[in-house]
DNA sequence: TATTGTTATACTCTATAACTATA
DNA sequence: TATAGTTATAGAGTATAACAATA
């Protein structure tokens, strides 16, 4: 069915990429997040969204370029994800007083709770997309994640 | 220098985070394919085109709905990736005697070589990536990865 | 009818530069 | 002059719908 010479394999035509652990943890990560998102979004949440949400709910007053910064993401792309939560009446800015430049970030009462549904919600996920990994290997799996060079 | 009662944490404000595994899978592979990116990118090579490339020159002859469905793309996003190798001059689109609907794709002399290379560069890159880990260690990683449902 | 390649479109994430107001 | 937040913009990746040619 095909012109020769042409490939021997119909399924994992990806094999010569396997070689490189990176296109493995992308593939993997891929699935995961993916699936994090379908979680999410019934609750009005992305990946992002929720991300900024957790660090402000666990570090009430965070500026936004810390916020950004401990994210990994720029402090122009975090406006975006701020007012979004901003809009949702998840957070609050409030202007700083000791210095007027900054914003110190709060929880809402409905953000608290919005993020406690969604971390549960996560953490079930999880539990289900990692049902084939024992609790060691999930730990022995973020040990190693963490030995990469950055 | 906050208003109170302010996050008691300078670094780490991602810590809450930290407790899903997906969170420490996409920031590490974050890392490691902005690093790939970058070392692909003098030889005029991204991800998506460095690894149709592969599966091109791995399996030549593939037709572009196996390649998409190989990298987990979408055919329709396959198109524009395999538009940039053909016109680099590193693939052909042969259309099929046996099926007219189909096109086959095949590496190029020139396009074996540049994948070759790009493959010797990433290579050399994960293992500086990886030097924290050992090479049994780099193999627990992907067999945890593996084992995560999709 | 179904499939292959294709086009069009839209949305998210990401990256860079420049502006403003404050320091 | 430097920094915090902001705006504008552009690129890459991704997802869906629809079309023409072919099966």
């Amino acid at each position: 069915m095909n012109d020769l010479p042409d490939s021997p394999f119909a399924a994992g035509l990806d094999a010569g990429l396997r070689e490189f652990v990176g296109y493995t943890m992308k593939r993997a990560t891929s699935a995961v997040t993916a699936d994090a998102a379908r979680v999410l979004e019934p609750m009005g949440l992305r990946i992002t969204t929720f991300s900024a949400l957790s660090v402000i709910c666990h570090s009430p007053g965070v500026r936004q370029t810390e916020l950004a910064a401990a994210l990994g993401m720029e402090r122009s792309n975090s406006v975006a994800v701020i007012d979004k939560l901003e809009k949702a009446g998840w957070i609050a800015r409030e202007r700083k007083s000791t210095d007027r430049r900054a914003i110190a970030l709060r929880p809402t009462t409905v953000g608290l709770a919005r993020q406690k549904q969604a971390r549960l919600a996560l953490l079930a996920h999880e539990d289900r997309l990692f049902a084939g990994l024992t609790a060691a290997e999930r730990r022995d799996l973020v040990k190693l994640l963490s030995k990469i060079e950055v």
